[in-house]
DNA sequence: GAAAACGATAAGTATTATTTATTTTAGAAA
DNA sequence: TTTCTAAAATAAATAATACTTATCGTTTTC
């Protein structure tokens, strides 16, 4: 019987294409695995791999196994999961993604306590964008991801975090600050400095200011950024003005204006793929961020969410 | 790591209840499954089996991990056999389910043949209604069934293999062996005798007939009957008449009517659950039964098909 | 054409699964 | 209770197999 160590052995020379390289992943020596997978090939009467150049490849039989072994090893990894998600063991490593524009205003919000809280948790947190995110999900390259939905995809599911206003950012002596709150048809009117193609954020401007795919420099200087910060610091030289977050501002001073109601909101959540399985410690992180953020982020009534896609 | 071995053995022993039993399904000895199930528990550092009174019952944790060790081992199932699929190994058992109407009509037209064509294959058929079928197939008991579609179940897929007209019989001296084709507002006026509930065959042609589910005995003699041949009986003898699947009239002949266009036709598939592997032994059964019917059964313009359900 | 890189093979060792024989424990009967 | 029986755990020995080091052929590269 096909072993799971063997089922690693192949998966993993079938990501290296180099025994040698593979067997150092699998902390064994390479005579190891050609002989596993040697015994592996007797035994399903069909060769996995094509020795005969180099660098080996797989035959079509073996893209097939690969392939299958994968869900196997994950459906075994989902057990061992469960197993320790059932006695509410809090711990082991957990791969989370997040998109730039929350990142660098969440995780400080959260990450560290989390982690003094909850010592044997592993957090390895990678910053990128939505859809390089979606398809790791789905890879097993991430357990969980943070960003903006609702996203509608197959397989993907959400837990809702939160819930945060758009603003407008401008300069200080900018009209907007005498306004109580900036109509619709007055921001139209402004130069919208925006963060460039991928980012999710943009793509909400876009829907939320009802303004075409710009062309490219209807103006002289059409500086597309890729951080929110770069987008202030514009701002603040150059004029015209950009929308952010709320998490994004640091202090409500006169450069920053809410928009008329309904205000717009986006709506962060916690994202992960269908087969995921340690539910408990998920939970239990939604619960963390929920708990180290301004209490009024939770509302989604108090403004409309804004769709995108 | 725990092995695919050791799952097979805690999925055993949750089945028997006990451990001698459970061996044996194994053919290991008793202490084989003490110690392996041993190692497993301290391995994932929870008790799987509560073994303090009799019979053992399994643990919270347990019941969990069971579910989930099935889904493993049928994944590495799957895999030895996408394997053998690929390298069009038609070999191996397949369990089929199939419907009492279609039953004792298809299966002579090439069970026998496709066994002599493919020697390898032992084919295990039960006959079960669509109910049972769809709990089976979810369940791994069957492989593949043939029954009346559309079923429009999740995780249940349908391949199409052919389309029968649903006919009328009567006693020979009947009126309609008068009309070319009998108009539905005939059929209506005449006593229809029914098979029994959970039957398919019994809601097609109440949905045809557009008759409600018959109250208990309008008439005196309602007798509702669980197989066709006794339906076709009951005509000769006590009049009336019964709607019969073209497959199971054996001779056109006076007693056997068609209704007016459109013709009504039920949709006879191969269904299989979604996770199922061995496609090109399914495939090939398909085109073997197609092979030995009557062509014109595999045109589905000649009516329309039957919805129920 | 020589050197380097790579995978296969051989032989010995370590590890692990399994067996038989026996003990312990739990539930039923006296 | 005590005794008996069925069931699972344990012990010791054995069989199976996974892994390592050393080495040998190919294929690729310069």
């Amino acid at each position: 019987m096909l072993s799971l160590l063997q089922l690693e052995y192949i998966v993993a020379v079938a990501q290296h294409r180099h025994f040698a390289k593979a067997a150092e992943t699998c902390f064994v020596t390479q005579p190891t695995l050609s002989m596993q997978i040697q015994k592996a090939e007797e035994e399903l009467n069909a060769l996995i791999f094509d020795r005969s150049r180099q660098p080996i490849s797989l035959t079509d039989v073996g893209a097939v196994l690969v392939e299958q072994a994968k869900i196997v090893l994950r459906e075994h990894q989902n057990m061992l999961d469960m197993v320790k998600d059932f006695r509410n063991d809090i711990g082991g490593t957990l791969h989370l993604g997040i998109i730039p524009t929350i990142a660098p205003y969440l995780l400080p919000l959260f990450a560290g306590d989390f982690l003094r809280a909850f010592p044997q948790v592993q957090l390895k947190i990678r910053e990128l964008t939505t859809f390089q995110i979606s398809k790791a999900l789905l890879n097993d390259e991430l357990d969980v991801a943070i960003l903006a939905t609702p996203l509608k995809e197959n397989y993907i599911l959400e837990m809702p975090l939160f819930y945060e206003e758009i603003m407008i950012y401008s300069q200080p002596e900018h009209r907007f600050a005498q306004l109580e709150a900036v109509p619709m048809s007055e921001l139209s009117k402004e130069k919208i400095w925006l963060l460039s193609q991928g980012h999710c954020f943009r793509s909400q401007i876009i829907n939320i200011c009802n303004i075409d795919e710009p062309k490219n420099s209807s103006s002289g200087l059409d500086y597309e950024s890729g951080s929110l910060e770069s987008l202030r610091r514009l701002v603040d030289k150059e004029g015209g003005v950009t929308l952010l977050p709320e998490l994004a501002v640091t202090e409500k001073n006169t450069q920053v204006h809410s928009l008329c109601a309904p205000l717009p909101l986006r709506e962060i959540s916690l994202v992960y793929a269908r087969h995921f399985a340690k539910h408990k410690l998920l939970k239990t992180l939604a619960n963390f961020i929920q708990k180290n953020i301004p209490a009024h982020l939770l509302n989604p009534k108090r403004g409309q969410t804004v769709e995108w896609k």
